[in-house]
DNA sequence: GTACATTAGTTCGCGGTGCGAACTACCGTC
DNA sequence: GACGGTAGTTCGCACCGCGAACTAATGTAC
């Protein structure tokens, strides 16, 4: 029988690494899901679309979710001008701050679990992840930015 | 200025990791959280606390989480002999069996995840991060069971 | 140009989820 | 026994995600 204990370890560093998202968007007054959005917009406008495929969310909870950082005056829905049906997700100076301070914590926090380790095993670990991350999917699962 | 792309495909890493407990919950007619529930049960009964605190949710959380998984016949509540405080909390034989089913599905998707790696690389993988999970924290996170 | 298929996004109903304050029951310590 | 602390629950609230059904708009084939 194959070793399983690769898959048990990567789920729960996965855990470890939502929790920093609980914790830094608990400082925020936001929820993780709010910090997701904001950071994955810090790259510029985005359609819905595209990014419920990123976050890989039905559109209609995309739609609530922009709603409700739209009424937390955390970004606005803009007009996509070649195409009347679609429309684009930008960040509100109050959305851009807390996108860059939450990039800068969780990043930090990351960074906190991965520890002290030698710079052969980081530049290892990432070309590692690295690796799993860009393999392509049956799946449209676009970049996901932090 | 530190690196950060580590930081950045863990993350990514995470999201893959939490669409594969997405994916698999929904063959169970479960929920992500209701089969991290029943997969951590399946070591035994454990108390609320300490599965609290191993899930990182509040002690009120716990308890819905546990009333919708009791109420779908998944898990039942049991006394606890030495303290009447307490109780601890036990699959059924359905929730035993789609612990099982997901536990397998989880695994084998997330090893679909790493994909083809050399022996060297999957034991480096491993052992990197092995040693991450296992850094002793501040924060009480009993290890997760998936 | 028109008809049809497809896309983009929204509305609605539903159930799940998580938090924090406040509470009760119980245990441990002095 | 009194008191502090723990285990778990209740309650109110807001957030979240899904899927069916819908409208408006675009793209394609004829």
């Amino acid at each position: 029988m194959e070793n399983t204990q690769l898959a048990t370890a990567l789920v729960r560093l996965a855990h470890l690494v939502s929790r920093v998202y609980g914790e830094v968007s608990k400082e925020f007054e936001a929820t993780p899901q709010q910090i997701q959005l904001l950071c994955m917009t810090l790259g510029g406008p985005t359609g819905m679309s595209e990014m419920s495929r990123a976050l890989g969310l039905e559109r209609s909870s995309m739609t609530g979710l922009v709603d409700r950082a739209e009424r937390r005056g955390l970004v606005v829905r803009v007009r996509d001008p070649h195409d009347r049906r679609a429309c684009g997700i930008e960040l509100t100076d109050q959305g851009r701050k807390i996108a860059l301070g939450a990039h800068s914590k969780v990043t930090a926090q990351v960074e906190a679990l991965v520890g002290e380790i030698s710079a052969d095993d980081r530049e290892r670990l990432e070309s590692l992840v690295m690796g799993i991350i860009h393999t392509p999917r049956p799946t449209t699962d676009a970049p996901l930015q932090t």
